[in-house]
DNA sequence: CCGATTCTTGACAACTCCTATAAGCAAGGA
DNA sequence: TCCTTGCTTATAGGAGTTGTCAAGAATCGG
C-alpha cells in the first residue's frame, strides 16, 4: 500500500489545526485555504479522522474541527493507516506459489521493510511537527534579518 | 512509490534463475512456468534488469538468460530500484505551501522511511534469498518424515 | 421560526498507473 | 533455411487515486 495524497494533505491539515488550537473550533474551509487543499477533498479526510476518533466536529456557526486526542498522541503512522489502508508494501497474495510452496523467503524482506516504516512513522507525532514548522520558518526569518 | 508485482515477481524470478544456476542460461519460459508468472510479462521485466547489467541473454537455441553480476551482489533494492523506480514513499512536491514556505517539517519523516526502507531492502540479496529458500522447503520435508 | 454557517454523505467523472496480452522482429544455432 | 529464444512496441482492461458536484442535516444567532 502506497503512501497517497490523503495522507500528506491530512497530515499537513492537521498540523495547521494544530497551530491554530485556540481552544475553540477551527472550520475546515480555513485550513483548506491556508494549506491549499481542495475543500472538499479535504472533507472527506477529516470525515474519516473523526471516525477513526482523532478529530471532534460541531456543526454550525462558528463550527468547525478540534481534535478529540491530543496532537502528541496522533502520529503520522495512525493517519496513514486510517486513510491508506495498512503500510506493508506486499499483501503476500501474488501468485500461487507462495500459497502452497509452505514459505517464502522473500516474505521476510517485506515484513521487515514493513516493521520498519511503521517506526519510523510511529516516531513522528503532529504536535512535533507542528512545533518544528514553526521553528523552521522562525530560522528563515531570522536569515533575512541578517 | 510503491513496491509493485513487478518487483515481486522479479524477485522471485531471479531466486529461480539463482537455484537453477548450472552455468549455462536459463530460457525465461522455465522460470515462468514454475514461479507461476505471466511469461510476456516476465520478459519485460528481465529485459530491464538485463539493460540495469544485472542479467545476461542468449538468444536462440539453448538460449536464456544467466546473471551477469553474482547473485550475492544483487540486492532486493536493486530491483525494487530498477523496476519500480525510487522508492521514495513522497516526491514532495505536493502543493504550492511546501515549494514557497521554505521547509516542510513532513518531508523530514517522509525522508527518513524512504532511508529505513532503503536499509531493510539493501541488506537483503538474491543469493542469500535462494539459500533461505531452499532451507525452509527442507524444514518441511522433514516435519513430513518425522 | 428563519437563515446563515458548517459539517455529512453519496455519487461520480477524469485521470493515471498497473497488469497483462498481442504481434511482429531480431538473432543465433542446427 | 527453419526453429527456438529473446526483444520491442503497442495496446487494452482494470483498479485505484484524485477531485468535483449536489443535496441534506445539524447548530447557532437573531
Amino acid at each position: 500500500m502506497n503512501i497517497s495524497a490523503k495522507s500528506k494533505y491530512a497530515v499537513r491539515a492537521l498540523i495547521e489545526l494544530a497551530q491554530q488550537n485556540n481552544s475553540h473550533p477551527v472550520p475546515i474551509g480555513d485550513i483548506a485555504a491556508k494549506r491549499d487543499i481542495p475543500l472538499q477533498f479535504l472533507e472527506q479526510l477529516f470525515s474519516s479522522l473523526r471516525k477513526a476518533g482523532i478529530l471532534n466536529s460541531h456543526r454550525g456557526v462558528r463550527g468547525g474541527f478540534s481534535f478529540k486526542k491530543l496532537p502528541e498522541d496522533v502520529s503520522v503512522l495512525d493517519v496513514v493507516e486510517i486513510l491508506d489502508g495498512d503500510v506493508a508494501p506486499a499483501t503476500c497474495t501474488i501468485g500461487a506459489s507462495c500459497d502452497k510452496s509452505s514459505r517464502c523467503a522473500v516474505r521476510d524482506v517485506w515484513a521487515d521493510a514493513k516493521s520498519s516504516l511503521e517506526g519510523v512513522l510511529a516516531a513522528a507525532n503532529i504536535a512535533d511537527l507542528a512545533d518544528r514548522e514553526i521553528m523552521m520558518q522562525e530560522e528563515v526569518k531570522e536569515m533575512y534579518y541578517i
